[in-house]
DNA sequence: TCAAGATCGTTCGGAACCAAACTATCTCCG
DNA sequence: CGGAGATAGTTTGGTTCCGAACGATCTTGA
């Protein structure tokens, strides 16, 4: 496999690279390691689970939240997914365009807008959750080496 | 701070929701907590120290490949920085534009495209990588905790 | 030699992603 | 009241992101 280089490789290259910057050499295995581990996890995820259904991590994860909540406010959602609102508000369209779940204005506060999953969209969690969390089952074996 | 949920709450209500459900808690744990760790990592360092430069993660991640391995071909840069080639085909294209770095098409292998930082693209990581890095110590510090 | 297959990077279509600007709504206080 | 400011979600513009399809180039085997 020609122009592949090996860790050990790398790792000196970079130590050559770098010689007399006063770095924190540890800081920067940890949080290389932790995006690896991170994007590994999920696009495996992604491939083997989410494609099924045609779900994005982040669309799958929205549709999480709004399960688990029974009906969840657009920040609580961004928040826990880890997205700005402006992403949100594209995703809920997507989703909400296929079916899966309902916007809904706030009563009492016309500002907010509450989101609820469809029986459609309820339907596919449940079938899903439990193979999401499989593969969630899987992937974490194989990263506590990693972390320690 | 109203519609806000706290840890204990969340975790009260997942149990709730996925009763009797055959599910590894644990798992579900650990993957949740390492893209909360790595997406805040992320989220933090764009706004801190890179959006000075007008950088996102993925443009400083390919710049750093190249930058490390003084040339890099585009294949080893993908890996490394956890991308599809289509992505970084197009990620390349936008930081060529900016003069940072220049692609050259393989003499042997035709196939080939190698990439190389401009002078600017050097001058530009050599001030910005130590301050980057004060940042992942900085996140770093605060990750341990998580970790275990 | 030269066609079949493999490999590489780009293009295409569609979604995710963000900051900033914007609209609508609510709250506070004079 | 009623305007100033705060807050919530959407839109806009531009980048990142991917799989699939595509051309170009190399390799292999008959």
């Amino acid at each position: 496999m020609p122009g592949q280089h090996t860790l050990d490789e790398t790792e000196s290259q970079v130590a050559t690279r770098l010689a007399g910057m006063d770095l924190d050499f540890e800081a920067m295995a940890v949080t290389a390691n932790l995006f690896r581990a991170a994007n590994a996890a999920r696009n495996q995820m992604e491939r083997t689970v989410l494609a099924k259904s045609n779900l994005t991590w982040t669309g799958f994860v929205v549709l999480w939240v709004a399960w688990i909540w029974e009906t969840a406010e657009t920040r609580e959602i961004a928040s826990e997914a880890g997205v700005s609102k402006a992403t949100l508000s594209g995703v809920l369209t997507t989703l909400e365009s296929r079916g899966l779940l309902e916007r809904k204005r706030g009563e009492r506060d016309g500002r907010l807008v509450t989101v609820e999953l469809t029986a459609a969209g309820k339907t596919l969690m449940k079938g899903l959750f439990p193979e999401f969390n499989k593969a969630e089952r899987h992937v974490t074996r194989g990263l506590d080496s990693d972390q320690l």
